[in-house]
DNA sequence: TGAAGTTTAA
């Protein structure tokens, strides 16, 4: 029913059980193993004092978060802060429980309905809501648990929880599944509402299915959602902003007959023309809102102005600044974040500074979005000091620092081999009861993986699990090609299996990098199963699913990745 | 996430 494959990375192949879970079996090499936090992430981490050959030694010894991952300091090892109340404990106890079974490889979502059938977890929309959001990058764990979930005596899905389930669904592109929950949704009464066709809409389009995306706002009545304004512009909103801006004019020509535009319809418009940098259809759109009695407001200048800085045409930006101070319509502080941040990004920090300097100057109050782009633009000109003292001055006028401000800041330090400073910043966030997100993360993982920091490296994926993070597709593949780019394809090798057992499909370049460098490290097994592993890939792409399944093709070369390194499923 | 802006990144 379950198995796990794991790709042997070294010669010969050490098969090494694993010790105390009973559901995944696991198998790894000399060297490195995907540790079992990764997995299992509830549990401690263990695996500090592998012998791998690692230059880096987390600096400071009283850092409580590297106290804490080493479990060895008084402090005991929380992964939360103390249950509130015995309700609580009891619900941390059940959410560790069903993510220790959801965790495992599961071949379907129905096995996961099985398993948890003997599993003692109590059900309620809070479980629900944290487990998918949990693993909302798995869709066969999230999918099962869900099912299983609605089985249960005694409690219903939310909308809300249909919601989530049915965005999951959509984000890996599980359609047919994804309509079967609307129908039922449907059925089961008024569940369906604008904001789940918005996830249909958004997920079609995001898959470049486009023309399903429309369909789906045409057929949105059927389940008792009204196709008005507000509906037509998420439709529009959504072709725009997955790169179909022609498809959103088209649409817009047919419903606007029947459903009356607004304001938003048109800047939507506007902005999706500036987005594919085609002014004159901009300027056109233009033209048609006043046409309809809508005046160009900040929004519209905004976008256009926006679409200049990223052509790098400073000059007619600063002219419609201009034009928008003659016409009675002043530029705000987005207005300025755009024109600040595509001049400090293109070199030109001191007329970045001169917006700064000018935005105190109207009077118009910085937010927290416009001092994270000044720090961004005085890291990446080497001021990490400047950018240090940003955050006093945003705390000390009343703007408290964001994930961003943060992420900005561990960024700019990865980007200047300041990994201490960075890794201080993630003690500072928790200090600060700042939540991190994956943004945190991947530049300290860029850097690990560039410097072969590989404890560091666990360590951070083990603090990535403890706050709910789990890694996206940028971030398997940042991790597969840096290490593979950098000595460590063994490593590398792990990080893909696990990517694709996830349900995502590698793209070939990475296939074909991580390939290439087991051949010149003569890792031919390794070679041998990256190769199947293509093949996997291939038929989840084919199938939606990374599982095994009765009938279709991902079941048989699981088997051969299983059988080609000789030990049992 | 979603009518305009900030952090990653090939």
């Amino acid at each position: 029913m379950q198995r796990c494959c794991r790709v042997i990375v070294s010669q010969p192949p050490v098969l090494r059980p694993h010790k105390g879970n009973r559901t995944a079996s696991r198998f790894c090499t000399a060297g490195f193993e995907l540790p079992e936090w990764f997995r299992n992430p509830k549990k401690d981490c263990d695996s500090f004092d592998d012998d791998d050959h690692d230059e880096f030694v987390l600096p400071i010894k009283s850092d409580p978060v590297e106290e804490r991952s080493r479990g060895g300091s008084s402090e005991p090892l929380s992964l939360r802060p103390e249950a509130a109340s015995h309700d609580e404990a009891e619900f941390e106890a059940d959410f560790d429980e069903a993510s220790r079974i959801l965790t495992s490889c599961f071949a379907s979502p129905e096995a996961i309905v099985i398993a948890m059938d003997c599993c003692p977890v109590r059900v309620s929309d809070r479980m629900v809501e944290k487990i998918l959001k949990r693993f909302s990058s798995d869709w066969v764990a999230a999918f099962g648990f869900f099912m299983w979930a609605g089985a249960q005596e005694g409690y219903c899905h939310s909308a809300d929880s249909y919601n989530s389930m049915v965005d999951i669904l959509g984000k890996f592109k599980q359609f047919d599944l994804m309509w079967g929950l609307i129908t039922q949704m449907d059925e089961i009464g008024g569940l369906v509402s604008l904001a789940t066709m918005t996830k249909v809409m958004r997920r079609l389009a995001g898959a470049s299915r486009w023309t399903d995306a429309i369909d789906a706002f045409n057929k949105m009545d059927r389940f008792g959602v009204v196709k008005d304004t507000t509906a037509m512009n998420v439709l529009l909103d959504t072709l725009c902003k997955e790169r179909s801006v022609k498809r959103a004019r088209g649409a817009f020509q047919e419903l606007r007959g029947s459903v009356p535009p607004d304001e938003s319809s048109f800047n939507t418009l506007v902005h999706g023309w500036c987005k594919a940098r085609m002014m004159n259809e901009a300027r056109d759109t233009m033209k048609e809102m006043e046409e309809h009695g809508f005046k160009p407001s900040v929004i519209t200048y905004t976008s256009l102005i926006e679409a200049y800085c990223m052509e790098k045409d400073f000059q007619t930006a600063y002219a419609i600044l201009n034009e928008m101070c003659s016409k009675g319509c002043p530029p705000n502080v987005i207005t300025y974040t755009i024109v600040m941040h595509a001049l400090g990004k293109d070199g030109r920090t001191q007329e970045a500074l001169d917006i700064f300097d000018k935005v105190r100057r109207d009077g118009c109050a910085p937010d927290a979005s416009f001092y994270n782009s000044l720090i961004y633009i005085l890291g990446r000109a080497g001021r990490l000091e400047d950018a240090n003292s940003v955050v006093d001055k945003m705390s000390s006028t009343g703007v408290p620092p964001t994930v961003a401000t943060f992420n900005t800041l561990i960024s700019a330090a990865c980007d200047h081999s300041q990994a201490e400073n960075a890794l201080k910043m993630l003690v500072r966030m928790e200090e600060q009861s700042c939540k991190p997100d994956i943004k945190t993360y991947t530049p300290l993982l860029k850097l690990c993986c560039k410097r072969q920091w590989i404890k560091v490296l666990r360590f951070l994926i083990c603090h990535m699990f403890r706050k709910d993070i789990t890694p996206d597709f940028s971030t398997y593949t940042l991790l597969v090609t840096w290490l593979c780019r950098n000595g460590k394809p063994a490593q590398s090798c792990l990080f893909l299996e696990e990517m694709v057992l996830k349900g995502f499909t590698p793209k070939k370049e990475t296939f074909d990098l991580v390939t290439e460098k087991l051949d010149k490290a003569n890792l031919h097994s390794a070679k041998k199963k990256i190769q199947l592993l293509t093949l996997r890939a291939a038929a989840v792409k084919h199938t939606g699913s990374p599982h095994l399944n009765k009938d279709g093709a991902a079941g048989q070369h699981i088997d051969i990745l299983s059988n080609a390194c000789g030990y049992e499923p």
